[in-house]
DNA sequence: AAGCGTCTGTACGGCGCCGCACACAGCTGG
DNA sequence: CCAGCTGTGTGCGGCGCCGTACAGACGCTT
């Protein structure tokens, strides 16, 4: 069986009304995303907006001195540029591809068009957004509480619920970025894993060997916002909340 | 002159047209909270939501073992209980008053009607819920690379600008429990700050002496926070966005 | 096959915060 | 006035992560 590219890969697409789903589709511009391409810089406007099918996008902060972290991640979940309709216009966070593969992109205006509609599709965005933030919320306390190993098995289950694959094509030093920590931290938590069979590390390819071990080792932040994304976005097709 | 209480006194209020604050008006409470009054608990249904005049609330992530972390703060400013329009219906975070004072409330179905009708009023909250998800991110940053002081600094700060004072009533064990670390270690900052004379602390009341050097001291993420709030709601007094 | 760049593993000293323990200081109430 | 509680200061050993440095391993290119 190949898989056709097809924007329903994306939960919130797959969500809309029929009605909805035709009014939007015609414009929905399939993309393709490298691994470290840049979407958004902070402060940027919003030109397009991103429904992820089969890549991974973090919204990470940077600092002054360049230190960084990861505050949040899009996959085929969700869409990226919230702040779009939200309000802001720009966006405060840079948005950086993660995991290579597709996305169907939507010129800015028309989704602030669908959005200021009013009807279900607002309702789905704004579930949507509330879920980003237990995200975020969750990754403040997991920053302050947790172990780099924690933190590590946490990403890597949130990345693999993103992903329709137990294999991830990422570099440690990218992953440091993404967690704010240094890059010999997650190689020392990699290593742990590894040993004990957990995930198998091979110059920037990573495969979970042990999905349950590795919850086992994983904080419990990664359940927490697991439960508050299926809380809130149950795989409800074509009901649009 | 004295200060009577009044609505206006919290920002988002005041920023309403005058069609609509007349129209919420006749169903707003004024109460008073207490130091430590647990507004919500995570799970918990909104029955009201509160606009800060002179309290403020912090939200607060709970873990497992009982160990917690403030992820935002709300006071003048803004109001608790965003989830409620954002569609959760409940909150993730515990709410928790932080600085004693008053504030009104709205039956939640009321404002989640006056939301719904998607005019000023819908903007307005969006906004504002843009900021405070600004807030959020920024402290999932902090809480990764700045120092306990850094971080009593911002805290100190956010605190002050929501407060009409620049004194504040709370003990270092409430401060600990807010940024998440030992109370020794907010003692050891707060000494330092008070052995260069920049603040005042003697058993649970902080005066702040010298509020230029607090903000030098102080990481970036104050400001940061800060631009991001006055950006998105610069005082525009019966404006509703 | 050789060469080079990238990615990963390992080592070492240092610092910041943790957990714990305890002394002391100010306020409150019997 | 004393007892007791609450809040603050201090000391100690330990651990986790940091910054830095460098060695090996893999894979691509020529």
């Amino acid at each position: 069986m190949t898989v056709i590219a097809n924007p329903k890969q994306n939960h919130l697409l797959d969500a809309l009304l029929k009605s909805e789903y035709d009014r939007l589709a015609p414009n929905l511009e399939h993309v393709k995303l490298a691994l470290g391409d840049v979407m958004y810089e902070p402060g940027g406007l919003l030109q397009y907006v991103y429904f992820p099918t089969t890549s991974i996008i973090s919204l990470l902060f940077v600092m002054e001195n360049g230190a960084s972290a990861e505050i949040a991640v899009v996959g085929n979940e969700g869409v990226l540029g919230i702040s779009l309709f939200m309000g802001g216009e720009t966006t405060s966070s840079r948005a950086v591809v993660q995991s290579a593969g597709h996305a169907y992109r939507l010129k800015a205006k028309l989704l602030k068009d669908e959005f200021n509609r009013g009807g279900p599709v607002q309702r789905l965005l704004l579930r949507y957004t509330q879920a980003l933030i237990t995200q975020m919320a969750q990754t403040a306390v997991c920053n302050r509480h947790h172990s780099v190993e924690q933190q590590l098995c946490r990403w890597l289950l949130l990345s693999l619920d993103r992903l329709a694959s137990d294999e991830l094509t990422m570099t440690q030093e990218l992953i440091a970025n993404m967690l704010g920590v240094r890059r010999e931290g997650v190689t020392e938590a990699a290593g742990r894993l590894q040993r004990d069979g957990i995930i198998n590390y091979t110059r920037g390819h990573i495969t979970v060997l042990d999905r349950q071990k590795l919850e086992k080792r994983s904080c419990e932040c990664y359940q927490v916002v697991k439960s508050e994304f299926d809380r809130l976005l149950p795989a409800l097709h074509g009901s649009a909340v």
